[in-house]
DNA sequence: ACGGTAATGACACCGGGTGCCAGAGGGAAG
DNA sequence: CTTCCCTCTGGCACCCGGTGTCATTACCGT
């Protein structure tokens, strides 16, 4: 895991020399002016002014820089599960977060939309943000888990937690198309189809 | 592509040396060895008596020798969407063609199981199944778009196509789980899951 | 035997990713 | 200030997947 950083109060030894943040800036900046694909890690490392070896040492590799630190919004996803009242029916509560979850400030939306645009439209990164959904999928399951009394890795959870995704992902898709739309408001929308079973 | 080899009649010039089957086979036996990752192209091509250069013309990558000839089994699947009476449901017509399409004869199935640990297990291929799922997607969003006479790429055709291959996806993977499961039952479950919305 | 056509494989090259290691930079204790 | 210890750095060599190029090989029909 190169993605932490706990950077508490002082520790000896030398300091890192730049942050993830950093690069992801410089790397952004990249991949808008000449693609992802053109933009090999030497010249993000270049523009950072770190050598190549120590790119690595901030992402374990190219792809990740585009995820950020994701594994924190993960823990605020749990964080929304947690809050859900207890009588809630388990679609309701599953669609309240996945929109919560994605509400973002709207001033950070165009950067939300160059960061998603690239995740769900350049090949090398959708498939590799398979393996990032994954930790996703696993809170939704937790989540539906406990509510339906059964184990995490039980049939209906795991499917849930697949088709909750995979919903979501269309969402993300159509907000994307179409630039005048409202994420939370499509997210909303295709959830509620899964919750009808994408009935009437 | 080059998983194509229309191979009709005679044709002049030299004579493929091998198949994608054959390459399959000794790439199969060697992930069995040795997993996946640590088989390189090499190998696989030494193991066929071909050259490296030549392995990569018959498929796009190491990656692509997992799925074999999957482009021929979504033009079966479209068939089946055919056939659907025009009456049925959306979501019966859907659930019934996805456990038609995985149906596998009983002695192939030991050759599925490993071919989609591969698939479900090896981090790699997971990524990069994303991008076969893709058409696999295409198929079910046009069926639907075309029972619901939206446009393919509305939201709900898309977002029930992505739903349906995650529930497949959570079936595939419960199926490897459980050596004693029957697919098409597993699948058949998450699919009726679907279909009620997850819910009762 | 010959000419056209296709597949082959070698060679060189690119880019992502890793193990290794010497050295730079910094804190704290003497 | 010097010393010790710790961490981050970055160069280097290496592996592997993937690609463009090109001479060569094998097969067809004439």
């Amino acid at each position: 895991m190169a993605n932490q950083t706990p950077e508490l109060p002082v520790r000896p030894g030398r300091r890192r020399s730049t942050s993830q943040h950093e690069l992801e800036r410089v790397a952004f900046e990249l991949f808008a002016r000449q693609g992802f694909d053109a933009t090999t890690v030497d010249e993000i490392a270049r523009g950072a002014g770190i050598g190549r070896r120590t790119f690595f040492r901030y992402f374990d590799s190219k792809n990740d820089v585009v995820w950020g630190s994701f594994g924190e919004h993960l823990e605020r996803m749990r964080e929304h599960f947690r809050r859900c009242p207890p009588g809630q029916p388990l679609l309701d509560a599953l669609r309240t977060v996945v929109v919560e979850f994605n509400r973002v400030d709207p001033e950070d939306v165009p950067w939300h939309r160059r960061r998603m645009e690239l995740i769900l439209r350049v090949p090398a990164l959708q498939a590799h943000s398979t393996l990032r959904y994954a930790d996703w999928r696993a809170v939704v399951a937790e989540f539906a888990a406990g509510r339906l009394g059964v184990p995490p890795d039980a049939l209906k959870p795991q499917a849930l937690a697949y088709a909750a995704l995979g919903v979501a992902l269309a969402a993300y898709e159509h907000w994307l198309a179409d630039p005048g739309s409202d994420l939370c408001a499509v997210l909303d929308a295709a959830m509620t189809d899964l919750a009808r079973g994408f009935g009437s």
